[in-house]
RNA sequence: GCUGCAGUAGCUCAGUGGUAGAGCACUCCCUUGGUAAGGGAGAGGUCGGGAGUUCAAUCCUCCCCUGCAGCACCA
């Protein structure tokens, strides 16, 4: 608990002040697992069994505290710097990372060289949590979630502003990029997931649906009997877009002169996620991927892994951001296809990645079961990383679920497929953008892009011009001739993040003018009423579409 | 799912074994004010849900739900 954190810190505190020496010791490997398993640490015990070799092992002391540690150690524990770290909080972590293994507590704290180090990592938490975006989606009222439907999300106006503007500018760089968007059904049978392998591996992760399927009229049977009777048809929500795609290309014969073809759809999927994955709306158990398939050749894959990079990167360029990591996934444990085919893979998508410019990091055993991947990572407010866009190659499930082409030489052969997706899923990638903006989203992403304010009623007639005006220019503007002054209304709109606030009085009425005032700028200035509506037209333009930077 | 913590008004939070309070937000009135809070009045709560203990439970006990931190998971 907190008060024991507090305690312990206390002890952790005196035992520094100690100046306690530290002493150490060679102990050979029977000595060192007798003494744990007298003092009844089967841990230590099992750390040792799993050292290799059999040299000896190395011993600490620090006055009664003792500890098994290939070291070294400080020279005393006044070298610890006493008013420089904090005991940060308490949680349980699974011994060696098994989630089948016992749980030990593990305590989390920080430390740094110096007191104000300290105090400015404190200071730089405090200012993280207020760009979370949980507490930015209700601030500028964009979103809520609630019990009933566990892990998914309401959308407000607003927060549905930033959905729909994003997916359309997403749908028009794919449609460029060379993407047919196709739509997939949703309530699917299990034998479709039976045949991708998904049922097998994902079954208690899905959302099952069973209907009832006997005829219908008074003579059905009471719903109890019904869902589990031999009539019942069992569905599940779809998880994913893959398979679907696959029964899309399936349609009709394909020739090698049809590859590469690229079906792109934004997905709806719903997952049973377990319930402590959960996390606003970055993990959610029901979202939308901007998901698409690239069914091609063998020799066809590194071109178009490039093709995607190049593609991920100047999407994430527009949407500002550029502290982006990429990781490559190497093949798990379990997992289907040869060693042969995972050696290939893995290769191309890591030459794709250097060729297109960008250097990764390697997660051995992190792959999908039926591919390796890469994943393009954005952090969160306090460091966290997401992986948002993703890049897998894939020869299984072509093949499990019958795709095929015909080849130059007459043959019938199986594309790779290639699952790729560049936000990841709306949700979690607008959880990101709220969160690295810290809610004053690019102009052309605002929910509310300007409001037009009066400072006396008297203006309130031009408002209404004004409003109309940008309305009609294509600008999201909403009016304020609430009965309030001036310095209220600025308030209200800076905090809930308006990039643009016009002010209007009676100069500005007199004048045909508008006082602008821009979200986190002190000054203003008077700008005439034509003038600033081609300036916010032309600033509202999404990056694609803009022809000159505002 | 696991470990720990939490849930009181729309939001942030105080509080008590005898059925609840503040600030902000909201509504109305006064105020027409020039760029981050003008004044007054009012309305608003099955104290997350269920069961138990008790004369009496928002408070104590148990179960469940939801959230937070971390772990595990992430097709």
């Amino acid at each position: 608990t907190p008060e024991d954190l507090g305690t312990i810190e206390k002890k952790m505190k005196e035992i520094i002040n100690k100046h306690e020496p530290v002493r150490t010791e060679i102990w050979d490997r029977a000595r060192a697992i007798q003494h744990y398993k007298d003092n009844g640490e089967p841990f230590k015990v099992e750390l040792i069994e799993a050292i290799p070799g059999d040299e000896p092992l190395r011993m600490y002391w620090h006055g009664d505290w003792q500890d098994l540690c290939r070291g070294p150690h400080l020279q005393h524990t006044g070298q610890v710097p006493g008013d420089a770290f904090r005991l940060m909080s308490i949680a349980g972590a699974y011994w060696r990372g098994d989630s089948n293994r016992e749980q030990l507590q593990r305590i989390y704290g920080v430390a740094f060289t110096g007191k104000e180090k300290l105090k400015a990592h404190l200071t730089m938490l405090e200012e993280a949590a207020k760009r979370d975006h949980r507490k930015l989606g209700r601030e500028m009222d964009l979103f809520h979630l609630q019990e009933e439907a566990t892990g998914q999300i309401f959308w407000h106006p607003n927060g549905w502003t930033i959905y729909t503007t994003l997916m359309d500018y997403m749908r028009r760089m794919q449609t460029r990029d060379g993407y047919r968007e196709v739509n997939t059904p949703e309530v699917v049978d299990r034998k479709l997931w039976e045949a991708s392998g998904h049922w097998d591996k994902y079954q208690e992760n899905m959302f099952i649906v069973e209907v009832d399927e006997s005829n219908s009229g008074d003579n059905k049977p009471p719903a109890e009997m019904r869902l589990t009777g031999p009539n019942t048809r069992i569905n599940a929500l779809k998880p994913m877009n893959c398979p679907g795609h696959v029964q899309v290309y399936n349609q009709g014969l394909k020739s090698y002169r049809d590859l590469p073809m690229r079906f792109c759809e934004f997905g709806s999927c719903h997952r049973y996620e377990p319930s402590g994955a959960l996390h606003g709306i970055m993990r959610v158990r029901g979202f939308t991927q901007d998901d698409g398939h690239i069914f091609c050749a063998m020799d066809q894959i590194e071109t178009e892994s490039k093709k995607f990079i190049a593609f991920l990167a100047k999407v994430y360029a527009d949407l500002g951001f550029d502290g982006w990591t990429v990781k490559l996934s190497t093949r798990p444990e379990k997992r289907i296809g040869s060693d042969e085919t995972w050696d290939i893979l893995e290769k191309s998508l890591g030459d794709a990645c250097r060729a297109a410019g960008y250097d990764y990091e390697l997660l051995p055993g992190e792959g999908a079961f039926y591919g390796p991947k890469l994943e393009f990572t954005l952090t969160d407010a306090i460091g966290r990383n997401w992986q948002c866009g993703t890049l897998q190659v894939d020869t299984n499930m072509p093949e499990r679920l019958g795709a095929n082409f015909v080849a130059r030489d007459g043959t019938k052969q199986t594309p790779v497929m290639l699952h790729r997706a560049c936000l990841g899923s709306f949700e979690r990638f607008i959880g990101i953008l709220i969160e690295e903006h810290a809610g004053k989203l690019p102009f052309w992403l605002a929910p509310r892009q300007v409001v037009v304010a009066s400072i006396t009623s008297d203006a309130d007639p031009y408002v209404d011009d004004v409003v109309e005006a940008l309305l009609a220019a294509g600008v999201r503007v909403e009016r304020d001739i609430r009965n309030e002054k001036i310095n209220y209304k600025v308030r209200e709109h800076s905090l809930s993040k308006v990039p643009v606030i016009l002010a209007v009085g009676h100069r500005e009425v007199d004048e045909r003018t508008v006082s602008v005032r821009r979200l986190g700028e002190k000054q203003t200035s008077v700008v005439g009423l034509d003038e600033i509506v081609t300036e916010l037209s032309q600033a509202a333009l999404p990056p694609d579409r803009a022809t000159a930077a505002v």
